[in-house]
RNA sequence: UGCCCGGUAGCUCAGUGGCAGAGCAGGUGACUGUUAAUCACUUGGUCGCUGGUUCGAUCCCAGCCCGGGCAGCCA
């Protein structure tokens, strides 16, 4: 007899003579005759109740059923007697595959999520968190079927990169160096030519500049991999290691970036809603109320879109009292860009042209001289969640920008070659994967929608 | 990295300058088509660590460690 999933025995339109299951036991209920058993496998976030009859030579055992343990369980999916589930299963006959002792610590209660934090490998196991990678998994899918009907290719760009520019902050470095005792040069300095890769190397922070070669080939491509920040960064919403989108176009405006940025967000949280509903239903009644109807309202109406000077020109406006000021050339800060998204717009907003001076070289000059074609999607609860631009296309322009940004031309003969051959308006955006799955599940700790995060100080597991 | 809050039983928390508490979990028993079952009884403690003040510190003070929130950096 093969294996039935939890999740497939309870859509089941018709009884069943005989099934197997195998799963961890969530909870035990004795009865006078018989047991009461809640099995999960994971499939599903609801469990399926098997009735354990006194009358099982296993029965025996059954005081060793207890919550965690692993359980084969062979029986008759039947209409259940009781309220609350339409299918159980009488068994026949189980077997304790792995036993869990007293010391087991999910207990059949709510636990706080800085508590299973600490036990990241035994979390899974939890509703919450069984949904929130059950939602992961659906929702890195969703991105490659998205993509992939558009005719975008899947570009592999590298882990280990050289360029340590763009100002992205810090880096991992890599290196095979002995660090007690590295190779020197003359002057003192550590000699990487001795190095594994002959230069000094990092961990990658952005796919970006090598996407762009791809899109000035294959037109429209996109980039989803792990992506390292080494910024000593200690909030809600960021980690040292995540998941990055990156999709690349040619012959594409702001505009046109902007627009598939909108439709890519929505087009996720329509296909969590239709994939991952009772997983969503569940974080609506645990984890945000409003949950749902946020998705809805996302949905429902396009995307608020606004430059930069009109948004200084709101905050100034507004009547409101700034912790920091607010000033053309400045940095936005999160009060707020959280204003705008959720008190004046009360919807994802998208921000562009930026004053130059705030950002990397290699996004296009407007013609105005002194903003950039940068645009930033805000979002309610989150903030930043889609950071893109349009990409500077002319060679003269790009050379200024570099040389004002004292990068070497040199380093990037690469790319200022793309601007050589065969130039073209090109654009992309990054969009963070655990930023996207926060919004979509609610779950407010970025910590908590990565399976096993790194953050600083933390590399447990 | 800065500011703020916290660390007491396996978990969630209360508490006091003078013998350490509850609920849940665990154990025992009862009851029951139950579903975070219920009822009774019960086991369980380096009060984060180090030092100081004090007759006496879990409590007050300092430093450190760990966790969380917010901010900066960004996705």
């Amino acid at each position: 007899m093969s294996r039935i999933l939890v999740q497939d025995a309870l859509a089941a339109t018709a009884p069943r003579d005989s099934l197997l299951l195998q799963g961890w036991v969530r909870t035990r209920r004795d009865a006078k005759a018989f047991s009461f058993i809640e099995l999960n496998d994971g499939s599903s976030l609801r469990g399926i109740q098997i009735i354990a009859n006194a009358t099982l030579p296993d029965y025996a055992h059954i005081e060793r059923v207890t919550t965690g343990a692993a359980l084969e369980v062979r029986g008759k999916l039947v209409p259940s007697q009781g309220q609350g589930q339409k299918w159980e299963v009488i068994a026949d006959a189980f077997t304790i595959v792995g036993e869990a002792d007293a010391t087991y610590p999910l207990q059949k209660k709510g636990h706080t999520m800085e508590f299973l934090r600490e036990i990241a490998h035994l979390r899974p196991r939890s509703n919450l968190f069984g949904a929130v990678f059950r939602v992961r998994s659906r929702l890195a899918f969703a991105i490659h079927q998205f993509f992939q009907d558009k005719g975008f290719f899947y570009i592999h760009t590298p882990i280990v990169t050289a360029s340590d520019c763009e100002g992205a902050g810090e880096l991992f470095r890599v290196s095979t160096l002995d660090p007690k005792n590295p190779p020197k040069k003359p002057d003192g300095a550590i000699d990487y030519q001795q190095d594994f890769f002959a230069k000094p190397t990092y961990l990658t922070v952005s796919g970006q500049l090598e996407a762009e070669i791809f899109a000035c080939a294959l037109s429209n491509v996109y980039t989803f991999g792990p992506t390292f920040r080494a910024e000593n960064s200690n909030t809600s919403r960021h980690a040292a290691e995540f998941w990055m989108i990156e999709p690349e176009m040619a012959f594409c405006d702001l505009q046109g970036d902007m627009t598939l940025a909108e439709e890519f967000v929505k087009y996720l949280i329509r296909d969590a809603k239709e994939h991952c509903a009772a997983d969503l239903e569940f974080f609506g009644k645990f984890v945000d109320k409003e949950l749902l109807k946020r998705h809805d309202f996302v949905l429902e109406r396009p995307f608020q879109r606004c430059t930069y000077t009109d948004a200084i020109q709101i905050l100034e406006t507004c009547g409101r009292k700034w912790e920091h000021p607010v000033k053309w050339g400045d940095n936005m800060q999160s009060e707020h860009e959280r204003f705008l998204a959720e008190e004046h717009f009360k919807c994802p907003v998208t921000v562009y042209n930026y004053p130059r001076t705030l950002k990397p070289f290699y996004m296009r000059v407007n013609d105005d001289g002194r903003t950039v074609t940068a645009m930033d999607l805000l979002v309610p609860g989150i903030g930043e969640i889609i950071g893109g631009s349009q990409r500077e296309e002319r060679l003269e322009v790009l050379r200024e920008s570099m040389a004002q940004h004292k990068l070497s031309e040199k380093e990037y003969w690469w790319y200022l070659d793309l601007r050589r051959f065969g130039t073209v308006p090109h654009a992309g955006f990054g969009l963070g994967f655990e930023r996207m799955l926060m919004f979509v599940t609610g779950v407010g700790n970025i910590r908590d929608v990565i399976p096993f995060a790194r953050t600083p100080g933390t590399a447990e597991f």
